[in-house]
RNA sequence: CGGGGUGUGGCGCAGCUCGGUAGCGCGCACCGUUCGGGACGGUGAGGUCGGCGGUUCAAAUCCGCCCACCCCGACCA
């Protein structure tokens, strides 16, 4: 893309109303725009980030066999009182809004119900199980406070996958499957294998735990106690002597530390199905229950927490498969063989699929360029200049290190991919 | 929801204590000089000071109510 027709511009400074680093570079260098608290909009280089990691998030879905859904945000009440899951006093996180008729309708903040009410279409044997069904979503919960940019929102993408097993043990062998796949895509994100754990935290009236995946972070809004050999951790809000004997952990190996809740993955039991009346035949015959689990990821929290988590002192710093863009192309300078040359680099990068973003403003200081390129985070960076025409190369400088290269013209996108490999 | 803070052109701020008809930087437009780390000079456009009400000859400035935003706490199946 060229960025003379990007339309957002990035900014010095951060803005007053947020404290929280990942908005204030966020903001600045472009991809999010702050609708009110706790919302916010994407622009092009922010959607391009959340795309990423949905992408991610989505093979890693796939492979244990999920099956991409779009649920509607709109709510019918009268699925939501079946389960006792309408009233605000059972659930106080509701948006709520009226049709012209009078009739109320929800806002979304999950989707158990209105899945297995659906399924209830396709599901009667025990040959139509398991079902693995998942979408990534805007939820909605109306949170008595949002906080830290990105980290906590009323309004949030969200990946959801719901399981229905015939059993107990089909259940527990999927909501394994779900952890480690969970582990899989938080290492593709980019974060180091050793500050993510999975963590026991309450369970709620199913099971006595429900695992949470936390990233240890100092923005943390959860505090967990980790034991770093066994890679396990229990979260705060559970931790007590009885627990800590019951799951085998000694108080002495714990070290307490601030993370970021990423994930969470629930059993549900039947409560959701029986109630809506979701059932099967198995094999004999006979009626039996059906075993829920959820399984969540937030998506933008998770670009909020990317962004927060690498950013250095010049702005943010992507991982290479979530950035908007591989590489950041730049023309310093308005002579016409400069111009030439990175015309002829934008093609040939774009011709063999590299992502680029060709910073053609004619209009627009080396310093500027530069300066952008960094904010934005754009993994690579390419410039072209008098200098480098002359010798018939390019510059080429990674994000995350201060040196830049001498690259030859020719078999340029090759070049570049094997160094955004390491 | 309790406590604290803030609200002045697109953005960041000063002015408010001691009322007297709005200022700086960035950005934006035009001209010229520049062009490897957010260039420089000049000219110019753009706000009626979160909203409503009150006090006063006069309110960004004083008083009241409301709204929004930020932080701490509570809360976050």
């Amino acid at each position: 893309m060229r960025r003379s027709q990007l339309f957002i511009k990035t900014r010095r400074e951060a803005p007053a109303d947020e404290e929280a680093r990942n908005a204030q570079l966020l903001i600045r260098a472009g991809y999010i725009h702050k609708e009110m608290a706790g919302v916010y909009s994407y622009f092009t280089l922010g959607k391009a980030v959340l795309e990423n990691v949905s992408t991610i998030i989505r093979e890693e879905m796939n492979a244990i066999g999920g099956n991409e859904v779009l649920m509607s945000t709109l709510q019918n009440k009268e699925i939501w009182e079946i389960t006792n899951r309408w009233d605000d006093k059972q659930v106080d996180n509701w948006f709520k809004s009226r049709l012209v008729s009078g009739a109320e309708v929800g806002i979304g903040f999950t989707h158990e119900e209105p899945l297995t009410n659906g399924l209830k279409h396709f599901v009667s044997s025990y040959k139509d199980l398991p079902v693995y069904a998942y979408q990534i979503q805007t939820k909605f919960r109306n949170e008595l406070r949002a906080k830290n940019g990105l980290l906590r929102g009323r309004e949030f993408l969200m990946k959801d996958l719901y399981s229905y097993s015939r059993n107990e043990q089909e259940h527990k062998e999927f909501y394994e499957k779900v952890a480690a796949a969970y582990l899989k895509i938080f290492k593709r994100l980019g974060f180091a294998e050793d500050i993510t754990y999975r963590t026991f935290a309450s369970g709620g009236v199913f099971t006595e735990f429900s695992d949470e995946f936390q990233i240890l972070s100092h923005v943390g809004e959860d505090t967990i106690f980790l034991d770093k050999a066994k890679k396990l951790a229990i979260n705060k809000e559970v931790y007590a002597d009885e627990i800590l004997v019951k799951l085998g952990l000694n108080k002495a190996d714990l070290v307490e530390e601030k993370a970021v809740e990423v994930g969470n993955i629930f059993s549900l039991g039947s409560k959701y199905s029986d109630a809506l009346g979701l059932v099967y035949v198995d094999d004999q015959g006979r009626q039996k229950s059906i075993l829920m689990g959820c399984y969540g990821i937030g998506v933008s929290r998770l670009m909020g927490l990317i962004a927060e988590h690498f950013a250095d002192d010049k702005g943010l710093v992507w991982p290479v498969n979530i950035a908007p863009f591989k590489v950041y192309l730049a023309s310093l300078g308005n002579d016409p063989k400069v111009i030439e040359g990175a015309e002829s680099a934008y093609t040939s990068l774009t011709r063999s699929g590299v992502g680029v973003i060709y910073d053609d403003r004619a209009l627009a200081t080396a310093g500027e360029k530069l300066v952008d390129a960094d904010l934005m985070g754009i993994p690579g960076r390419i410039v072209i200049s008098d200098k480098t025409v002359e010798q018939g190369v390019v510059e080429l400088k990674l994000r995350t290190s201060d040196e830049a290269q001498l690259i030859p013209n020719n078999d340029l996108a090759g070049t570049l991919e094997k160094l955004l490999q390491d």
